[in-house]
DNA sequence: TATGAATGAGATTTCATTCAT
DNA sequence: CATGAATGAAATCTCATTCAT
């Protein structure tokens, strides 16, 4: 027993380092596959293609094909989930600046995520309950850092708002139509544009009248 | 021979008049169909049972499985082209509330079309190029009566943007989250104060501010 | 009883005219749509069409579909059974001419029918057993005509061969086959020239020696 | 890596053998099973429970139902295009005699796959154009080994005809024949005696009358 | 007699999943 | 651990046939 644990350990980690580097190979494929094809044609088969794997292989490392997509859906919240703390360590102490820069971290990982963002609102129907709230929580989720500024601001007199949580919802939803409706915006606007027009008429609708002056770069 | 022919209109009303009835008949199971199950579980079959007919009476009143999800969700767009320029008849002069107006019908008619709308995000795959072509085609035209009193407030000097097709969409958008995001904002609203409520947030970044005082009753 | 069948006279007559009527009226349309759409486009719904009347009709005159089909076939072979005969009636006394008279009346018969009669080659699935040994019989009989002139050619020593039947069989082939392999055959000539060539090579191999000068505008 | 490769190429040849194996497999139990049931029920269930595999596996190895059908008639004239040379090459230099060779292994082919040969009458409705334009090519490649001995014999002059084609073609009709119409000859005749009498017929029409006696063995 | 709306069995095809190697 | 051949349920669509009007 203790012989086999000592020899078990290493093999352990090792076992445990090749699931972790299987599972990002299939869902850079799932990506890939999605970005190139769209996010639909995602067949277990073309999925095995694309990674240069057997179909028989994904299985080991996923349960079902609906264990696939959450993964993928996931991944992007984890994105955000990493992305968007990131982008707060280097911003500057303002809550409003904050704020811009919380938004345009999360419209920059959806941008990357164009497809994978796509499946979140397509493929929730092959997804099981449990699960799909799980999605909804981690999106919950998201919103925290976004709501975080946007309080702060508010208890700073920087800001106005007595409905953060909707304020912060629909940040959310122009990052998110950015993916859902790229085929109208891409259009007309890059996304470094959009990001602008679209902070620029939210935080005229919520920073405080006598503090506009201040923040004129981004209001315009 | 008058006879008959008087006799023949009758005959072909009533066809027409099955037609029309079958067609509603199936949407309205279809609806149904996704509020129940889901907006997934639209099989021809299980759309068949749900409508009390045969699967093969379907393909009578329409030529495949895209064509019920297309007129699904043209029906929407539909009620739409129909509900915001009615809106506007009873609405005042002013632009700022016909706007306000406009944007109350959008929400209100999604939100009876809550599952339908879901479909323009979630099956817009299995429309082919044309279809969806159209189908965007008609979401836009859907803008244009948000657009022309967000014009008319410009232009009154009532409202601020330079960017008026973008603050349309983003309207369009809200209304979408009420059927996209419902699990979320039924949570702790109902449609009348979250239509308010976006609504407040979303004139306050455009009305100008000397006439904020002006709809004080909309900004908050 | 007596009245019933006085009074029924004149109205079971002219019900037997209507069948007559709608029976010819139906074997036209399906030969004209075959001829026009090929002999497989042969729905119910597309022969009640191009007849101009209902589906619901045509199972008034014919039981199923295979009736129509084995209708369409007979009728064939029933213009063959009138035409062989009367081709006889004007021609000269002489056997071998009389011969090729039949098979120019064949031939004749098949291309003015080409698409029906590839229903007998194509068709014969959806056909019972039944049928299908009724049919066989039917095209038995139209070799008849063929065989007699044959038979009387052997016997007044015009012709030779020991083996009528085939003769006549392959005779057939021959009319069945400008049916069957037209792509093939009116690339390079017309159904005149095909009747004289094909008709030219069987005679050459059966016509006796010495009388072959009396046949020479048959024989190239 | 040396290894690595040899122990590739087995693998690489295990497979080819096995999409081989299926691929003959599927093949001879379509024939098989228009053998047994008519070549009517060529349903993909029925193949498949026939073939003794899944319907899903057909699919790993033809495309579609049109494909196999395809396949299998191919395999007919694949057949002949190998039979005809090959029995040329047993065959006396005397053109006369080496069409007697090739007509017989012509029917031979036939014989042995008559039901398949069915199909090329019967389910060219559902080959698409090109397909279908194949087959008729490869179908008139099949003429070629008949028509090279005619044309020595021509030259040769044995025998006489001013148009080789149609005879070449008939030949093939009358090979065909023994497929299209066994229910007819094999009631009288078996494939030996068919052949003999057949070619006996044909030869009579075109051996030059100074060398009939030179084939009395094959004229009669 | 005539209609044609309605039926439903059956056909083809796809694809997630399993399992012997 | 890895493969990929094999499975079979499920989905869409067609069309001969029926039956209420």
């Amino acid at each position: 027993m203790t012989q086999t644990e000592s020899i078990d350990h290493p093999q352990q980690a090792a076992r445990r380092a090749l699931v972790e580097h299987r599972s990002r190979q299939l869902l850079d494929a799932a990506a890939t596959l999605m970005e190139r094809e769209g996010s639909e044609a995602v067949s277990m088969q073309a999925l095995a293609t694309e990674a240069g794997v057997s179909v028989g292989l994904i299985y080991r490392y996923f349960g079902s094909k609906e264990d696939v997509l959450y993964a993928v859906i996931v991944d992007v919240l984890d994105a955000l989930a990493t992305a968007l703390p990131a982008a707060l360590e280097d911003a500057p102490q303002d809550p409003v600046r904050r704020l811009a820069a919380t938004f345009t971290a999360y419209c920059t990982v959806i941008d990357s995520h164009r497809h994978s963002t796509l499946l979140t609102y397509r493929e929730s129907k092959s997804l099981d309950a449990e699960r799909r709230e799980r999605i909804k929580d981690l999106e919950l989720e998201t919103a925290q850092p976004l709501m975080g500024s946007l309080r702060d601001g508010v208890s700073e007199g920087l800001l106005v708002t007595d409905d953060a949580e909707l304020v912060a919802y629909d940040l959310i939803l122009m990052a998110h139509a950015w993916a859902l409706k790229s085929w109208y915006f891409t259009k007309t606007r890059d996304l470094e544009s959009y990001i602008s027009s679209q902070l620029a008429l939210a935080l005229r609708g919520i920073v405080a009248p006598k503090h506009r002056s201040r923040y004129a770069d981004l209001l315009h």
